[in-house]
DNA sequence: TGCGCCCTGTAACAATTCGTAAGGATTGAG
DNA sequence: CTCAATCCTTACGAATTGTTACAGGGCGCA
């Protein structure tokens, strides 16, 4: 297990190099970056477990920045602003930030808080290789999916990421974005074509109706989401 | 499924109620205790989403008893405290609190701290996946609306969006800004529009006489409200 | 009442997003 | 090298959502 990446977003130097100093203290990779641009033009080759991010930046508008790593990229997002308004922290929190913290702060606070959301989001990939639901069995040992009549179909190792990837967040939306970083892998301008495919195989493996899937379901515009009763053993 | 259940745990009745109303409002089921002894037996035959906890409990340690919370127990915990000591905020949140809220509060805060906190642990369930509504009945895993014949229509993800903003706050004058801000949306110099058509796609799908609508009222210059006796479940 | 202005409903169109069949690149085994 | 399996890419059709345009209705005002 390699130590956790955190990302500083804040205009202010003496400000990133503090909470690099602690975090790096408290046993935490970090970046820092003072501008917006910066800080997205990373996350094409970095996958930050938190990012930190002050909301008064000069080259974006902070919440909406927000509301994009949280509900697309599925980062744990933490506020760190001087607006302490109750209304800024609702909507901050609202529009997907997981925490809100106040500024002037206390390092030790953030590091407290970094390590409450870590412990609460801790990666659910379930160890075990069987997980059965909605009358099939996935055997990822054997890459092979079996239904309730006991026959067999094989999936490949692309398949199975997909899949496994769903079994761990079943009747959750996951959207492009998450699946990308998650599976690994690296933006392509034609990639979000190749997450389709996977998915479209794996739905006939699972003999659903393409018009009207009933385990994975399409959300326009957002993602999908898998419903089903799982079982890990 | 139900509506998430929040216990709340004060020994100042006040407190209890003010939270208790703000959080019945807000869609959650509740549960209060002035004390730790009757809190603890409760948990025999409930199991809590979230446990608010105020530290200074008259019989017992408010810190033992919230490490036993989050580590048997697995619960949300979040600490609701007069003591607004760094030093405590840590400790506490070291001993495996998921937040520290300090008195005095603002309800709107705990409200969306607690939705934070549901939306990055709990699967889909948070509010409430499944509302009745005059006839009606609202499938958000499903992404269906069921009339009381029992046939079945797909609702979009837009629709969704505006549905659950509906639901979510019945009998109750919801502006235009408000809808913008609620969807994530831009503020794009057209964007009221597509609200409209949103709206007017829903209503179709609801059967309503354009003429007369029973469930989506227009309130001229001001927005919309949703009439109708809303129950998750 | 009649007029003008603004707000709202919605049909029609355009842009975006998604499903999937078909072909080609890559890999590994023999 | 050949073959087969896997998986990415391309291409086109389908579904959804935003945008535009126009019709209709409310509201103030004379």
């Amino acid at each position: 297990m390699t130590r956790p990446l955190v990302t500083i977003l804040d205009d202010e130097p003496e400000i990133r190099t503090l909470l690099a100093d602690v975090l790096e203290e408290a046993g935490f990779d970090t970046l820092s970056f003072g501008r917006a641009r910066a800080f997205e033009a990373a996350l094409a080759t970095h996958t930050p477990d938190v990012c930190l991010v002050d909301l008064s930046l000069p080259d974006t508008d902070g919440l909406t920045l927000v509301h994009r790593l949280a509900l697309e990229q599925g980062a744990i997002v933490i506020i760190i602003s001087g607006r302490a308004q109750v209304q800024d922290r609702v909507t901050g929190l609202e529009l997907g930030a997981d925490d809100y913290i106040i500024k002037p702060f206390d390092p030790a606070e953030v590091v407290a808080r970094i390590r409450a959301r870590l412990r609460s989001t801790k990666p659910a990939t379930q160890a075990g290789n069987v997980a059965v639901f909605n009358g099939w069995t996935a055997h990822f040992d054997r890459y092979t999916l079996e239904d309730d009549a006991g026959s067999e179909t094989p999936f490949s190792h692309a398949e199975g990421e997909v899949l496994r990837l769903f079994l761990d967040a079943p009747k959750r939306l996951i959207s492009r974005a998450q699946m990308q970083t998650s599976l690994g892998g690296v933006a392509s301008e034609s990639f979000d074509r190749a997450m389709d495919v996977r998915i479209s195989r794996l739905r006939t493996k699972l003999r659903e109706d393409p018009k009207n899937p009933q385990l994975i379901k399409t959300i326009y515009g957002a993602g999908y989401i898998f419903l089903g009763d799982v079982t890990w053993s």
